[in-house]
DNA sequence: GTTTGTCAACGGGAAATTCCGTAGATGGGG
DNA sequence: CCCCATCTACGGAATTTCCCGTTGACAAAC
């Protein structure tokens, strides 16, 4: 039921810009990047993602405005369904595990993260 | 200091099994493989990986036997960072939720993930 | 009105990716 | 000995990805 939601890694970029702002225009996105590209590669980046529906745009003046139209969960979901299949042979413990063995997290995210495992357990209906 | 790990989505098939059998020769892969891919296709994404490293062969009888050289926990690693920065803005948090929306997930698999961050948090020297 | 700057559209070239056909080597069965 | 099955090596075609130059539209500045 879920339709593919799959980023090469130059559109991945872009799209991390567009969650981030929520819009923006090609000019916008190309500043946000990293890399230093023209601005018809932006733009050529940004024709693809619309024309797998990725991406749609608004007139904005003489520009245009660009939207997200999957949400970054959806493009998240897929990704960590397809690493934990492919990398951690479906194991969601071996998957959080490597993701807490990042050393920069700190206390406060940690405790989050088991705030939200418990409530998880707690309402869960797993019989 | 990490070197890069990056697969295309065929390679990272491929890779898949060798790190689900430890070892396997151009024939088992592509039996391993859900999609059904001529030998030489699957010998040549097995050769490119090759060439980039992931992967060192020997020979066994007249067929080659072939090894990942890359724990499947780096290419985690890296996957896991990617993600989480492009797709959930640097949040653990925000990815956690995602994984453990999975519906799927048993109460055991659930409360090993909870014991986990416990150790975590209970042997951290976060400041 | 001319110049300047910004923009989208278009097209194309280079590189990577994906897939496979063919060739040549090798060993086993008849 | 000869044929067949299996395997690797090689090369190439088709597609996708990535990047940018060029063009023409348009408006603001001069």
């Amino acid at each position: 039921m879920e339709s593919e939601v799959y980023f090469t890694p130059r559109e991945l970029d872009v799209m991390s810009v567009l969650w981030r702002t929520e819009s923006a225009t090609v000019a916008e996105v190309r500043e946000a990047l990293d890399e230093p590209l023209a601005y018809t590669s932006v733009l050529s980046a940004l024709q693809t993602l619309e024309d797998k529906g990725f991406v749609r745009h608004e007139p904005e003046g003489r520009a245009y405005r660009y939207f997200p139209t999957v949400a970054s969960d959806a493009a998240g979901s897929s990704a960590i369904a397809r690493i934990r299949e492919a990398i951690f042979q479906g194991s969601a413990t071996r998957l959080l595990a490597q993701l807490v063995s990042d050393r920069d997290l700190s206390r406060d995210e940690l405790e989050r993260m088991r705030r939200l495992l418990d409530e998880r357990l707690g309402g869960g209906t797993t019989p």
